[in-house]
DNA sequence: GATGAATGAGGATTCATTCAT
DNA sequence: CATGAATGAATCCTCATTCAT
């Protein structure tokens, strides 16, 4: 939450910019620098005040969203929950799609981190097993998340130009790299970022169905377990 | 076409029933009979212009996400591209979802029909190249319909808990498994429904992503390559 | 009234494009042909209710700005006055701006039908009494419409880059000058359209002011006739 | 600048007094002497910041709308591009309106300070070159301050009850009389005011429109003449 | 049956103004 | 005095659905 006054920021006119915030993807130490804001047209919180009422209304967004649905996200409910005015609102975020993007941003970079830091404690770890440990901090932070990293992208079309941009994957995509390429002895593929992409895509969906419907009945190990197969199978042999 | 006028009915009020027309799982010959629940049912196209003007405004409300997006495609400017009053709309179909699933159950049956057809023709070849055969096929079909089986299904989030039972997979899956079954001497994983299930997503949705985005940069050929290896070394190792 | 249909229609995005439905503009008998509805979104009324309804609104719409003021013209008050619900205003004019621009069209073309037919009868008049003549007239006209005439075209500012091809002028120029040349031997200007250009100016806003303020408290007639005096003498001296 | 603070005053409820502050109208020595209703006026700016910060609000205000146009040009970007808060605003003008009426008076006395000077230096001239003279003079100050002297008073229709008063004419109207009386001999009209009205109008709306659009195509030698052609027969013949 | 006019609740957004700090 | 966060009424516009003709 420290770089919330950062992340608001006007989106220009709704989605045309086709670029978004171009992923941080420094090779080594990938934190993300704060994005550059493009002509915010809003103020950015000053007192402490302003910073409390920027994050109540995130928050109010994620609650309304989880309990009542995308749909009851209207900005005047948003002000309401967040127990201020609507013009409160627009005084921190340019329009309504700025509060999801601000929320999906928020939620996935700290999920990054996460991800990031479990990955670099496990770069000398056995393939296997390294993937597995992954495969479970995914699972936790998808289950938690569910509604902000899946739901939301789906709900709000005009922020699916940003979906790979704002996907957890983006964020860690070259510390995954440089994890793979860790390994890479015990790696069949050559093309490791080609062979990245499309684990995580089966990963990361198989997931989303795990926790919405678990179709499977499998267990969560059980679950786990078979990603994981999936994902060593296909890299090595 | 044919089953058309069995496919059109009320879904009473927008998604409250939530168990949709459920997909038949018969497991050898499993041509899905329209069980469609009579109540409900706005209007029973009998006559040959009816079925005509039902069918017209499917073929308007494709046309029109297709080109101009979903959220262009209102009840009132579906009919007029279809050529009749918004009044007649209502004639056909109870409410705008229920021309959205007419919409997709339609290109999702004619697509699992033709995959279950492929499917059969197949049970006889080795399961590599009889799964690359299916991949290319699958691609083929998901790229034609794009936007109905994938766009679609997220524009409309109160399609979503149909998503499961609109699925090309859910048509196809007894086939699938008899697949399967057909081959078990190669394969050996034991659970050869969850098996299938977890291949079906990890399958789908990197088509979906090399459809829209191709971030691998493959080849079609490539891309299936990779997609059936995955396959087969997560069946088979 | 009669040509009410043809003259709803869509305005493009608010005011974007610069070249306005250009004034009519045949030498001869220049009858306004009507305007080429430039993309209308809206349908056009085909019942009789229909164009009661839109001629309503055009109604309420004088009648609130002239009553009321033009800030008192909202949407929603103008289709209340109207009798109809707001959705039925947007089912006649793409937007506020349309309303304002029908209501100005509309005016201005019956107003300039009758200058021009006046001045047709004149043609054959000497300089002086027929300028006067159409002076009388003018004043009348802009008496009874001030509001729409020269109030609207202030109150709104985006319609000001349509204020040249929606003044009254500019509908009867062809036939201005052609009186102008009728007259050319009185007459000691060369360029007569010029001259006419700077006659309608000096007299037309001479008149508004007269009608508001009427700050040289002269008589009608007396202002009349120096109005008269002054474009004659402009003219031949 | 130094009457400035004079001229910061309270307006009421947004304009519902009728009379606003009346043009000093002395016959010879017409230097306006600030008639400010003490009542209502928000504050002494007697501190040099005070009369600072006053000024650059005005000058804010300005810049924004002459470069982003009046319906940019909010309190708040106004405080902005001032450098000051909001609050701060509504410390030296008591509400929007005021700020914009400030502008328009300061420009209009430094231009009505302007003509007069002028015109007192022309007083032994002969009308012809005099009025010519002063044309150009005029068209100068208009064509510098277009938006504050013409755009602004269409843009705040509560300002137009105070053009009268606010107009440049109204502020050397006493000057132009005794100008005019001066010429009388070369002078056929007897009523002078009215003429004086008369010409006012015609003149500074061809300017107007000269300046904006000049339909014409004169030069502003040209155009300089002929208004000044039609001014002096209207006056002499 | 067909038509298309009418509905109206509801949503996103703005901006002059106030007032606690 | 200055600040800038907060206010919220008000505005324009949409679109699924109904129903009189």
């Amino acid at each position: 939450m420290a770089r919330l006054a950062e992340r608001i920021q006007k989106s220009g006119s709704p989605m045309t910019s086709r670029i978004p915030t171009p992923p941080g993807a420094a090779p080594k130490g990938d934190a993300r620098t704060a994005e550059v804001s493009d002509i915010d047209r809003r103020k950015s919180p000053k007192q402490q005040r302003a910073v409390i009422t920027a994050e109540a209304l995130l928050q109010a967004a994620e609650q309304i969203i989880v309990r009542e649905g995308f749909k009851n996200a209207t900005t005047n409910r948003i002000a309401e929950v967040a127990g201020v005015s609507v013009g409160s609102l627009y005084q921190y975020f340019p329009n309504k799609q700025a509060i999801v993007r601000a929320l999906v941003e928020e939620t996935v970079s700290r999920a990054a981190a996460r991800v990031r830091e479990n990955l670099r404690n496990l770069m000398d770890e056995p393939l296997e097993p390294a993937l597995r440990r992954i495969m479970g901090l995914l699972l936790e932070i998808y289950r938690e998340n569910h509604f902000i990293l899946f739901r939301i992208l789906d709900d709000v079309p005009e922020l699916r130009q940003y979906t790979k941009s704002l996907a957890v994957e983006t964020y860690t995509h070259s510390t995954n790299l440089a994890f793979l390429e860790q390994h890479h002895a015990e790696i069949r593929v050559t093309d490791l970022r080609t062979a990245l992409l499309l684990i995580e895509r089966a990963t990361i969906h198989n997931m989303q169905y795990f926790i919405t419907d678990n179709p499977t009945n499998l267990t969560e190990d059980q679950f786990l377990d078979e990603i994981t197969r999936m994902a060593v199978n296909y890299l090595t042999k």
